[in-house]
DNA sequence: CCATTATCTTAAGCTGGTGAAGGAACGGCG
DNA sequence: CGCCGTTCCTTCACCAGCTTAAGATAATGG
């Protein structure tokens, strides 16, 4: 019936992660596994600590006992370098957040060896100062890889812990799949908006990664066939037209957006992107006319990433979208409309995340439980 | 070592069929199996019939004996509703075409079960006139399904077949990964052109489906955010660009181009764009001016999906890319080409289906040995 | 206290794989 | 010719993971 991919285990783990809580039969009936496997690997889970017995529901007969995650059995860090600050999260099993911190990024003039330095002991001023017993930690997901961490090697030597490497928007998708629930069969993209655009595609309960771990380019989706330059060397790429850099430019252009977004000294782009649509959002017109130019070339693009690989819902994430999703949600789901509703006959969700700010470092500690937790190796 | 994401058999059947010849300890190391899991399989295939051993290499000791799929053991029908015509091809294990057929399309007003009876007598003469044993044949592969098929139970009915529908260019890409042996592990993109435009992609040796079936639907691209109306119901799609629609009324249009490609009567679009690209090929400049800005807005789209789901591999296929591949193949990989090698380090292949023209009803055919073969449910 | 109902567990068996040891087919060499 | 070593292929014992079938457990209501 539903499908099966792999052991029970990793079943049983995502169907109690997707509808905490539940019982022992309504396990059997998700997965599709038998009641006596599934008695016997929630007894394995028990065990390992992973999952936990709470309450019980009356019938007719015996009693339903009912079983969670323990949200703090594992954990895991992630980490998001980006432009301008860095973001740790402590991350448990059910995608929760433990605790947090926010430095500001390393200066670019850092070496390798320092930039290293600084991860690990964050990292480990975090693990230690949130309580939970250093042990119980898994590893830790990095995503925005800094080309001075070219070598992941290098953190795993100076924490001891393993370390993923993941892209921003695969790593967002990973960590709205478990922090909204979304169902393990249905295909969802996230849209990250960040300092530039990515999507990440989760179909068949995998994230999409491609040939070169490099699928989700979502701001490389050609809008105008002879249109500017893209710094990545084509032309008319959504992010040469409409990505964020594109907005704060014209915004600073424009003497009376740049007025009233108040962007003074240049910043980074995500923080001067965020100023723009905080003005726009307190009513300022110039900002939000860029804000809606933008928004027009952003929900054809999504509208070209839902006819491509058929996904009825979009998760909007990342900073950008955390700040200006009010513009963006409305322009997608009214672009989507006509042709859903003619043609497709399906109806696609537009949804913001709930974390959007923190969501790709979410991602990146998901990703690590996931990988570990699913095996069951420790 | 290789990802062994299923059983032994579908692992070992789509080695052979990848690089046949194979002995079992190639098979052994391609896999990542053990060579006794290997033995015992085999020996299951060899019985069945679906292998058959050929030929010995000499090493230093024992030579190893040869494994081949026996091209005949096991058959599926592929039929493809095309606007004008119907194609049946009669296909083996190996992907081959075993014979094939070409009908007129049934007329339009044709009741269901009109066309439900000449489907299956049709089906009916192509295996008996193959000279194969009607009971090797496996089921029924159906593309394009005609609204008046919404039921493929009663095709399975009047032919005692199992009947199995997927869309055009889906089937192209199964297709493709089946004829042109494309590696198991090795996501590609199949670009087909026919009365429209659509994606086959196949990511992890499965396609990619989507959340309604619906995925690949490439002519829906959006090229111009504020482009000409699109009969899906949005605009600026890729297909309302520079579809093979417009590309013949484009030429309908233009007295010089009309006169070129010889268009007289109003035929089908297929016909018309074949008719059009042979005047191209024939040095035909209005004819060919067509296709050149059809092929710009083409291979803006393909560069979108390289980018959105990174494959490195794009076979044209379909009847219209069979007669102008000569014009889209090279604008596609002069398209991809500065973005590839400036930010990507990638390197596209875009190749040409070597069976253009019938990959779609091969694909289906393959489709229902696939599935009947991995599984090996008789 | 016992029948009823429903949940959960236990025990035996099947399937599909592994690891290690042994048998089979060759060429080369005395 | 017989005896190597070499390499391929098979056999056998075993294990993991799941299923089926039967039984143990915990509540409810007469």
């Amino acid at each position: 019936m539903k499908e099966r991919r792999t052991g029970a285990r990793e079943a049983v783990l995502d169907a109690i992660r997707a509808a905490e809580p539940l019982s022992r039969v309504e396990l059997a009936a998700m997965t599709g596994l038998t009641e006596a496997s599934i008695s016997t690997t929630v007894r394995k889970l028990l065990g390992e600590g992973l999952v936990v017995e709470t309450g019980r529901t009356p019938t007719g007969g015996k009693p339903r006992t009912l079983l969670r995650l323990d949200p703090a059995a594992r954990i895991a860090v992630g980490v998001h370098l980006d432009e301008d600050v860095t973001t740790y999260v402590l991350t448990g099993q059910t995608g929760g957040v433990i605790s947090r911190m926010t430095r500001p990024a390393a200066p670019a003039g850092a070496g390798a060896a320092d930039l290293v330095r600084r991860l690990a002991a964050d990292v480990g001023s975090l693990v230690d100062g949130s309580g939970v017993d250093r042990v119980r930690c898994l590893g830790i997901g990095l995503v925005g890889a800094d080309p001075r961490l070219a070598r992941d090697h290098d953190l795993t030597e100076a924490t001891g812990w393993p370390v993923l490497l993941e892209n921003a928007a695969t790593a967002a998708a990973v960590g709205e799949y478990w922090v909204a629930r979304v169902e393990a069969a249905r295909p969802f993209a996230a849209l990250y908006l960040g300092s530039g655009l990515g999507a990440g595609i989760v179909a068949g309960g995998e994230p999409l990664r491609g040939s070169h771990t490099r699928a989700g380019e979502f701001g490389h989706l050609c809008l105008q066939v002879d249109g500017p330059a893209c710094w990545c060397g084509s032309r008319g790429c959504l992010e040469a037209l409409a990505g964020p850099q594109v907005v704060v430019e014209a915004a600073r252009a424009d003497p009376v957006a740049a007025g009233e977004a108040g962007l003074g000294a240049a910043r980074s782009t995500v923080a001067d992107f965020a100023a723009v649509a905080r003005a726009a959002r307190a009513g300022a017109p110039a900002c939000r006319a860029l804000l809606d130019d933008s928004a027009r070339y952003v929900a054809a693009a999504a509208e070209s990433l839902v006819n491509l690989v058929d996904v009825d819902l979009l998760v909007l994430t990342g900073p950008g979208f955390a700040a200006a999703s009010f513009v963006y949600a409305p322009a997608i789901t009214a672009r989507l409309g006509p042709a859903d509703a003619r043609t497709w006959h399906r109806s696609v969700s537009v949804t913001v995340s709930l974390a959007a700010a923190t969501a790709s470092a979410t991602g990146a500690a998901a990703l690590v439980l996931q990988e570990a937790l699913r095996s069951g190796q420790q």
